[in-house]
RNA sequence: GGCGGCAUGGCCAAGUGGUAAGGCAGAGGAUUGCAAAUCCUUUACCCCCAGUUCGAAUCUGGGUGCCGCCUCCA
């Protein structure tokens, strides 16, 4: 079995044969640092590390780039809103994406280019279109010439004729009426008054948003590459005019993939910056969500395909996360203390069975990325861990066939690992609310109420359990006689 | 208008020709003084119509509905 995945290019599913055997090289368009990142992104970058990860633990060696876009307009307009400078604003959201991609568990980038620093390559890159007729200069601006481009359009199914006609509407203003074609975009963009700008060969200017793309390509990973990975909604026009700019340089396909992961929605609507409809990932983290809920709540979807937000959704994969989680904790228990083996090498020789489900959660993943049924193996080889983690809640010993689980623990935690999925250290209970109930109030609350229910006086108990309640704090009843209590 | 995608149980979601994974919710059971939590069991003929086939959720044609892209966007 090979790792099949729907190439967007070709709109079909193909087998991933790296060109140089054994390496893959991967690209990842990156974030526009302008602002903090939303779910959209999280989803993204979620899926993205599921394939690399599968990758590497498939045993090759990835060399995963993402780029991170730090000059634009809309950085720059930001810069002028808050009277600082385009500088301040990267580098204050880039620290943030950083934090929030390591809140996430998605494994660094090896390499994160920033445009501003590829500005040798890029005006290379412009001077070798010019050179060959791909692009031409216009008052500052350097377009790419799109009629010349062989084949453009082939990766969003764009044709530019039928185009034409829809897109001439959109002909207006100076810098639209500078193009020779509607569909011309700027390689390079001459510098308004004020503007932050470098020199070139055509005037001070920036790059235009796609041509750092191509650049960073060529730089970190060559001419061709293995495969480009991007939101959907960067199919058109982004990702079709990388492809002509780099493919009218160098002659060579630039990529052999083209993966594209579905949006997420809020309502049935795309969720987006313009929308207003976004939830940013650390205001979803710091209401109370871990990091892990989010993964499964993304995971749970195929990735291409939308996937719709929303408190219940949320609520249902969190709800999924704390059975999950609890059977991948549970090895880590005193009472069994069984030890992991390192995630990229499993040390075992797993049963028939567990082989079984081994081989079906790798032909999962394998079938474009299928990580919904891969989370089906998931939660079977969970079912009987869970188990065991009860029983050893209610004060249990294991017994000596629950030693036969010890392989059915590991193989869950190493696969779950390939997804990503880590039990948490502890589940830390938010610090909480002013105004409700002292720790050492709750526990005389608890202690008059054991009195009562000594003295079986259940109505007060309960009377007891209720108040609490009132209050957000939810009483368990161990087996052992023991009462713990939870905020919720 | 052009291009692309999607429609599966109460909700989410796999499944691309051989008789419907998984998660959440619900129901029944175990446990509990009662709860909560947990564990076990259990719940579908797959948007509509026509066709191909021994056989279709899965293929073909038509219809209906929804979404994305065509402007910055993960």
């Amino acid at each position: 079995m090979t790792l099949r995945l729907t190439n967007t290019l070709t709109r079909r599913s193909e087998p991933l044969v790296p060109l140089v055997p054994g390496q893959v090289s991967i690209y990842c368009c990156g974030v526009t640092v302008y602002d903090l990142c939303h779910l959209g992104h999280a989803r993204s970058y979620i899926v993205w590390d599921v394939l690399r990860r599968y990758l590497i633990w498939r045993g090759l060696a990835v060399t995963f780039v993402q780029n991170i876009t730090d000059i634009d307009d809309k950085i720059l307009q930001r810069a002028t809103e808050e009277g600082s400078s385009m500088e301040a604003v990267s580098e204050r959201n880039i620290s943030a994406f950083q934090a929030d991609m390591a809140a996430l568990g998605i494994l660094p980038p090896d390499r994160m280019p920033r445009a501003t620093r590829c500005l040798d390559g890029i005006r290379a890159l412009i001077g070798e279109l010019e050179a060959k007729g791909a692009a031409y200069s216009a008052d500052g601006d350097v377009y790419f010439a799109v009629m010349k481009a062989e084949g453009y359009g082939k990766l969003s199914g764009r044709d530019l004729e039928s185009q034409q006609d829809n897109a001439s509407g959109r002909v207006s203003g100076a810098q639209e009426a500078r193009k020779h074609h509607p569909f011309d975009f700027a390689l390079w963009k001459g510098a308004k008054p004020g503007e932050p700008s470098f020199p070139s060969p055509w005037g001070l200017g920036r790059p235009g948003w796609h041509i750092e793309c191509s650049a960073m390509v060529r730089a970190e990973l060559g001419e061709s590459i293995d495969i480009h990975l991007g939101g959907a909604d960067l199919i058109f026009p982004h990702h079709e005019n990388e492809i002509a700019q780099s493919e009218a340089a160098t002659g060579k396909p630039l990529a052999q993939l083209w993966l594209h992961n579905g949006m997420v929605n809020v309502g049935g609507q795309k969720m987006s910056k313009s929308l207003g409809n976004f939830t940013t990932i650390r205001a979803l983290l710091a209401s109370g969500v871990s990091a892990m809920t989010l993964r499964l709540f993304v995971l749970q979807a195929h990735y291409r395909k939308p996937l719709d937000f929303g408190p219940v959704a949320l609520e249902a994969a969190a709800t999924g996360w704390r059975g999950l989680g609890a059977a991948l904790a549970v090895g880590g228990a005193a009472a069994v203390g069984w030890e992991a083996g390192p995630e990229a090498e499993p040390n075992f020789e797993p049963s028939p069975e567990l082989a079984r489900q081994r081989d079906a959660f790798v032909a999962a993943l394998d079938d474009d990325l299928n990580s919904s049924s891969a989370l089906a193996v998931l939660f079977e080889l969970a079912r009987p861990l869970r188990s065991l983690a009860n029983r050893l809640e209610r004060g249990e010993l294991p017994s000596p066939d629950d030693r036969r689980l010890e392989d059915q623990w590991r193989l869950l935690v190493e696969l779950a690992g390939v997804l990503g999925l880590k039990a948490e250290a502890s589940a830390t209970p938010a610090a909480e609310p002013v105004g409700g109930p002292s720790e050492a109030e709750i526990q005389a609350l608890i202690e008059q109420r054991r009195t009562a229910k000594g003295a079986k006086d259940y109505a007060s108990a309960d009377g007891l359990r209720d108040q609490l309640r009132r209050h957000g704090i939810e009483l368990i009843d161990r087996p052992t006689g023991v009462t713990d209590w939870i905020r919720k």
